[in-house]
DNA sequence: GTCTATAGATGGATAGAC
DNA sequence: GTCTATCCATCTATAGAC
């Protein structure tokens, strides 16, 4: 039912998906979500929570292995490579987590009070990727990179299906996104680039 | 009741928000919503339609400024400035359009049916921006240039209230997004340096 | 633990008086 | 054109049989 329900909200929205919908599509009773997660709520908290601390476990493994490789001090391209890898790999058409991923940028926008609320307070997994940016510009006010993480985040909630299927739209079918390899260093040829400048 | 429809859509989502609140704050009977657009839908079409139609008008204006004074070959810092300027102006916290940023951007990812067609569909208002870019860097595959537009355009669609707060709590404080000015030549910063690496 | 039946609340839309 | 009253669909959640 976990599974049945992430793919309904992340296909549909976490709104119009209904508690009725879910337990058909899983075959089960409509009183099975509130027995084993109380209440819809409480069903898309887990999903999520259990997905993002997923996500972010990858992501500081990767940042970790990073630091190892470059003595403490990796490049800008190795830090945004631990931060982007792993969503978009997630977002590959054969990828086990493609639909988990879909669920997790819904949820940044549609998401319950108290997803909104662990989004806005916990932002400790991306301490780490803060200090470590900071660390290569020295030179730079600190508001200047965190900006830039800010930007380079928004390139990341963009990869959305609907904003691929545009983007497909506007290229006349060039675009193709079912290359998350290319997409992962495009991303960062774009995103090393401006946090050069 | 336009503007009071907007506001609370943009404020709390569009699944959120019922005719009954809304006809409760604009102080006008239950009934009125239907009388005068036809449903809860095409209200909130309505207010998609007029307010995109504002803005990309708006960047067009800029985008054919940049031509006339750069004798039809604008740089890439200018055709980005003529995309990004209008919606980062509308984001200013004393912007008659503040709200109305917020409700275009919530449209990106909660829109009606009708609105993801739109979306879908009408993309003739980035084509003229996407040539500009293209002829700035004829030496790259179309391809590439077209993921960076994404890119671009996933650094504009991130600047929600909700993000702009995370960004805070991450800076611990040191980002100040009212600064709509600096913030625009931020994004000039990283995105002019993504198209020229 | 599983399921049916249903409570209880809320939603969009509309009929019909004025 | 405005408003009240109401219809009817749909939702989450739960009581209670098995």
């Amino acid at each position: 039912m976990f599974a049945v329900a992430e793919q309904l909200f992340a296909l549909h929205g976490f709104q119009k998906v209904s508690v009725r919908d879910i337990t058909a599509a899983a075959d089960v009773n409509l009183a099975s979500v509130n027995y084993h997660f109380g209440s819809k709520d409480a069903l898309l908290y887990e999903i999520f929570r259990r997905r993002t601390a997923e996500l972010n476990r990858e992501r500081a493994r990767q940042l970790h292995a990073a630091n190892e490789r470059f003595a403490g001090r990796p490049p800008v391209r190795e830090i945004l490579r631990a931060l982007f890898a792993p969503p978009v790999a997630w977002t590959a058409p054969d990828h086990e987590r493609r639909i988990a991923m879909q669920f997790i940028i819904r949820a940044r926008s549609e998401g319950t009070e108290a997803m909104r609320e662990a989004l806005q307070s916990d932002v400790s997994h991306l301490e780490r990727f803060a200090e470590s940016l900071l660390a290569t510009r020295p030179d730079l006010a600190p508001e200047v990179v965190y900006w830039r993480i800010h930007f380079a985040l928004g390139m990341l909630h963009n990869n959305r299906f609907a904003e691929f299927d545009r983007l497909n739209t506007l290229s006349g079918g060039l675009t193709r996104e079912d290359d998350t390899a290319s997409l992962l260093e495009r991303m960062l040829d774009f995103a090393e680039a401006g946090f050069l400048a």
